[in-house]
RNA sequence: GGGCGAUUAGCUCAGUGGGAGAGCACUACAUUGACAUUGUAGGGGUCACUGGUUCAAUCCCAGUAUCGCCCA
């Protein structure tokens, strides 16, 4: 006996665990006639190791357990390959913060010290995602789990082999680049983020609208330099001219203009066409900057000219680097101004917002303040930190970026790997087409160190002399010393063996001098020595630090589709799974993450031909998960939605407590927790894993957003019930699977006809999937159990099922069992753990698991059209009946004849007397010549029915509804008639469509003529 | 400013060049028989608007409006 219900609480951990410890999770043996399309491979979007479970993952995991479990089921060789990425920034944030509610600073700490808090902290927490994803019933083979950053110093000799090749990935890949050309270490303007004191790339940056200012300032013409400035009325036509000694610029920065290098006009622009070449005495700092001219001043915006700060503006940058300018960095690594000679000294250590009140109060003190004007500006900020960017002069390294993304273009282009939906590809190409050098390097401790070697200072510089011989045999030295200090301070000497360094240096040192010794003397940890023979015979000592920077999470990110298989190793799993069947996620980080893919992909994976290899077919973007209003979930609009307080169900004061706790900003509290209460005043029950998957995915729409409805959970959760209830009603009766049942051996039409639906079913939810089209398979799977199994099939059989033993009660036994086993293995994708549950506890001691049994692909071959009609008519026949007898109020409990109007009777009535019965109401079938008086009627294929209910039918409110069915199959034939009148129609449209419309007409004048001739005979 | 997308039933959303759909909600009826986490039946839509292409447009094209997102 099956309990009344499925209980997720109590099995959905026993099966889980009955999986992984079954193995299931692990991609079956290869075998010696697998082909490509054999091998079905998935890697998963690696978690962040600081993050938890949130509604996207859920959609996301939800998607690729379906593909993955559906493959499997096919018998593919599948391989779900989990791991956790680093997240540099987003990690060493968390434990900064944790470390800092102990009153302890990452730096007063050792690099070593604070790396050894964040590993342990890793330790510590970063399973918890996994276990998470674990609760989805994610079929992860989780014993290949593979962390970006490999693994702890602490580590286990086992997991340290397991893990090697994520370093070693990552300095490879970093070196090779590097060899090719297509990473470069640069001096430029890249963003700076203060609060974190790093780089960060262009992605990483938000921009933000928020009220600003614009200052406009004077700056005072040098040398007494006027001209003549036209003024201008509010229609722009010009009115006179006022004689200048100065020009005004506007900025919403005025802090910048300690920095400044000089003004830019356009070439064009006559008014200003006098001053080009001219100097401008820059207020506050007092420096002779100059007026250029330059297309990127804008005649129409201001006043037409604008102040230059190439140090300190990517804009002002380019124009400082077409001009010559130099540049003047004004900012230390926390946005506070330098110390520098030419900015007075009261500006000295100000934060820049600081430093700009200041400037703005001395302009306006000294005059040269000539408007303020409030507006909306765009403000970059690290989508991080989430402070204001500053664009700083660094020295960092760069992927050459569009160099590796033309490839990477093309190999979209071609088709090698397809965007679903389609249109994604236009961003992807968009985005490519612009793409920006990457800035790879970031300030931080926790990522991957940068295994380049640089020149350290304090090299063997420190002999000193004390006579006039030693005087010059050491000057001599000292410029040797120097030649060799430049040569190295320009190159970084990048490999993955610091014991290589020596041998790296002697082709750049040859070059310039006569070097005949460069050794190794000492190296320990990040620092080598080498002594260096110069011509005079002299040991020179360098010193040579590995760069401390690391690398952006996402450098190594980019390699994850090839890493996780063991790239650099030539492992078995990396021909059988790369490249990767389809990568599945959102859109967001298709920048971020997928064109890094592609172009790290392929550069680094090369067929025999040496062509790069996709790191995968397809590349599946799902929609964002909003909350029931739309909105995107947020943690400070507090509407987010915990996968798993759906799961395991939640009560609103914990729910109001998770989403106020901890917010940035705590007065939105109230507000906060009101609406929650009143969205969700009781909670959540706990509806289970399999609930809120299916949910996902019949809402997993292409190229939509999903407004996660609770209210759907619980509709799915009543339907995994519905499935319970039906198994069990299927035992009750005795429904066990039937060792060797052949479907295609069933002789009742009601059985070949559920057959032939199973099979429709199976076909159509195998496209569906094969297709991406989650909400379609699921819609098709839900139809069928609900609609088309329980509804229809299990009404129809139960007369066979409570009739007398015999041939046909065993074949409607098998066929109902064979049909459930059908719906267990279709839904298994979609609800794992009550499909597996099911499958089970309806059939003693099965051999295997529904995890790993067989997909159904019945093909057309089990499809009985005859039977399928028979029954198509009889459903009909059911809901006619049922519909009038609604119409006219009749109570189910009255039953009635039914008359069929014909001149024979048709056995198909006499086979499903014991369906129309119970289903219909219907007392016993007999033929009638005329219908009688008070009876309803109905019209079934063109044939006529009477219902006789004497003393139960209002005769004017059936000659009403008889008049209204009449009008609307009258309505549907004159717009029938309209068309096929039109000679156009008939001569242009295809044959089929034409006759198509005919038989319809067809169908509609039978009824009427049939509907008529009962309205008639009512009198 | 550039780009992408959306607009279909009260709500949330599918869908297609030729018959307007689902779930929820709503209305009426039903209640010992798998299931009330239920069953049966029903009402409800100018497919945003304006033009065009077509024999035929909710669907294709152009424009307008509104909303959303991405990039600058």
């Amino acid at each position: 006996m099956l309990d009344k219900s499925f209980d997720p609480k109590e099995a959905e951990a026993r099966i889980y665990k009955m999986w992984e410890d079954s193995g299931a999770f692990k991609p079956r043996a290869a075998k010696p006639t697998d082909t490509k399309d054999d091998n079905f491979s998935i890697v998963i979007p690696p978690p962040n190791v600081t993050g938890s479970l949130h509604m996207g993952h859920a959609l996301n995991n939800t998607i690729m357990d379906i593909l993955i479990r559906f493959n499997r089921m096919k018998g593919k060789a599948v391989l779900w390959q989990p791991g956790m990425d680093h997240a540099g920034i987003a990690t060493q944030m968390v434990v900064e913060r944790k470390l800092a509610a102990e009153d302890k600073f990452r730096k007063n700490m050792s690099r070593e010290d604070f790396l050894n808090h964040v590993w342990a902290w890793k330790e510590e927490s970063g399973g918890i995602i996994e276990q998470q994803l674990r609760r989805l019933g994610s079929s992860c083979d989780w014993s290949r789990s593979k962390f970006t950053l490999g693994a702890s110093p602490n580590a286990d000799a086992e997991e340290k082999a397991a893990q090697q090749n994520m370093g070693d990935g990552v300095t490879k890949a970093f070196v090779e680049m590097y060899e090719a050309g297509l990473i470069y270490r640069d001096k430029r303007l890249v963003n700076w983020d203060p609060h974190f004191q790093t780089a960060i790339s262009d992605l990483e940056v938000e921009t933000k609208t928020v009220d600003g200012h614009y200052w406009h300032l004077r700056y005072p013409l040098a040398d007494g330099v006027t001209y003549e400035h036209p003024i201008t009325d509010e229609e722009g036509n010009v009115t006179g001219h006022e004689t200048r000694g100065y020009v005004v610029v506007a900025t919403s920065r005025p802090e910048t203009m300690l920095g400044d290098t000089g003004v830019a006009v356009h070439p064009d622009d006559e008014r200003y066409a006098a001053l080009v070449g001219k100097e401008i005495i820059l207020p506050l700092v007092n420096r002779r900057v100059p007026i250029i001219a330059d297309d990127y001043a804008d005649p129409e915006k201001g006043s037409g000219a604008v102040k230059i700060t190439p140090a300190h503006d990517f804009n002002d940058y380019e124009v400082g680097k077409r001009t010559g300018h130099e540049l003047i960095s004004i900012l230390d690594d926390r946005g506070h101004i330098l110390p520098l000679d030419i900015i007075p000294e009261e500006f000295h250590g100000l934060f820049s917002v600081k430093a700009r009140k200041l400037v703005v109060a001395q302009f306006d003190e000294a005059g040269l303040l000539t408007e303020t004007e409030k507006l909306k500006i765009e403000q970059p900020v690290g989508d991080r930190s989430g402070v204001v960017i500053e664009p700083m002069l660094t020295d960092q390294w760069f992927v050459d970026a569009e160099k590796m993304a033309e490839q990477a273009m093309a190999k979209v282009n071609d088709g090698s790997t397809k965007f679903v939906p389609e249109n994604w590809k236009k961003t992807y190409d968009h985005w490519m087409a612009n793409i920006q050098p990457w800035c790879i390097s970031r300030q931080l401790w926790w990522g991957h160190q940068i295994p380049a070697w640089l020149l350290g200072s304090g090299g063997g510089k420190a002999a000193r002399w004390t006579n006039a011989e030693e005087t010059q045999q050491h000057r001599d030295e000292d410029a040797e010393f120097e030649v060799i200090w430049d040569k190295l301070s320009n190159l970084p000497v990048v490999t993955a063996d610091a014991e290589q360094v020596p041998s790296l240096l002697l082709p750049i040192l040859n070059n310039v001098d006569e070097i005949a010794l460069v050794e190794t003397i000492e190296k320990t940890g990040v620092l080598v020595e080498v002594k260096v023979k110069t011509k005079l015979g002299q040991a020179l000592q360098f010193t040579f630090h590995q760069d401390p920077d690391v690398l952006d999470t996402w450098f190594s990110s980019g390699l994850w589709p090839f890493s996780t298989l063991g790239w650099p190793e030539n492992t078995e799993e990396l021909a059988r799974f790369y490249p990767t069947s389809v990568l599945v996620t959102a859109f967001d980080i298709i920048f971020f993450w997928v064109a890094r893919m592609m172009m790290q992909g392929l550069h680094f994976m090369k067929d025999e031909n040496g062509e790069g290899i996709v790191p995968f077919d397809d590349v599946y973007i799902h929609a964002l998960v909003l909350d029931e209003a739309g909105k995107k979930m947020s943690k400070s609009i507090g509407n987010t939605l915990d996968p798993l307080d759906l799961i395991d169900g939640v009560t609103s004061d914990v729910l109001v407590e998770k989403r106020t706790r901890g917010l940035k900003n705590p007065d939105k509290a109230p507000q906060i927790a009101k609406a929650t209460r009143k969205a969700y005043p009781d909670g959540f029950e706990p509806y289970g894993a399999d609930a809120l998957r299916f949910t996902l995915a019949s809402q997993a729409g292409q190229g939509r957003n999903i407004r996660l409805s609770v209210e759907r959970i619980a509709g799915y959760r009543n339907f995994g019930t519905k499935l319970w209830s039906a198994a069990s009603f299927g035992q009750m009766n005795g429904c066990a699977p039937v060792a060797g049942f052949d479907p295609s051996t069933a002789t009742l039409p009601v059985n070949k006809w559920i057959i032939s639906e199973t099979a429709k079913t199976a076909m159509e939810i195998s496209r569906c999937i094969d297709t991406y089209r989650f909400n379609d398979a699921a819609d098709a799977a839900y139809k069928f159990t609900w609609d088309t199994f329980c509804a229809w099939y299990l009404e129809l059989s139960k007369p066979l099922l409570s009739g007398e033993d015999g041939t046909e009660k065993d074949e409607t036994r098998a066929t109902f069992a064979w049909v459930l086993d059908q719906i267990l293995k279709l839904l298994h994708p979609f609800m794992p753990f009550i499909t597996e549950d099911l499958w089970a506890k309806v059939a003693e001691g099965r051999d295997s698991n529904l995890i790993t049994a067989e997909w159904p692909t019945y093909g057309d071959k089990l499809v009985d059209a005859d039977a399928v009609a028979e029954l198509e008519w009889l459903q009909t026949l059911i809901t006619n009946i049922r519909s009038v007898r609604a119409d006219m109020n009749i109570p189910p409990s009255k039953k009635a004849p039914l008359l069929l109007c014909a001149d024979t009777l048709d056995p198909r009535l006499d086979t499903y007397a014991p369906q129309l019965s119970p289903m219909a109401r219907v007392e016993h079938v007999e033929l009638a010549s005329a219908v009688p008086d008070n009876a309803l009627q109905t019209v079934v294929d063109g044939v006529q029915y009477a219902i006789p209910l004497a003393g139960l039918i209002d005769m004017d409110a059936e000659r009403k509804r008889l008049a209204k069915e009449i009008e609307k199959a009258q309505k549907e034939i004159e717009q029938i008639d309209r068309k096929l009148g039109n000679e156009a129609f008939v001569a242009k449209a295809p044959e089929k469509v034409v006759i198509l419309q005919k038989e319809r007409r067809a169908g509609y004048a039978a009824e009427v003529e049939t509907l008529q001739t009962a309205l008639d005979g009512l009198g």
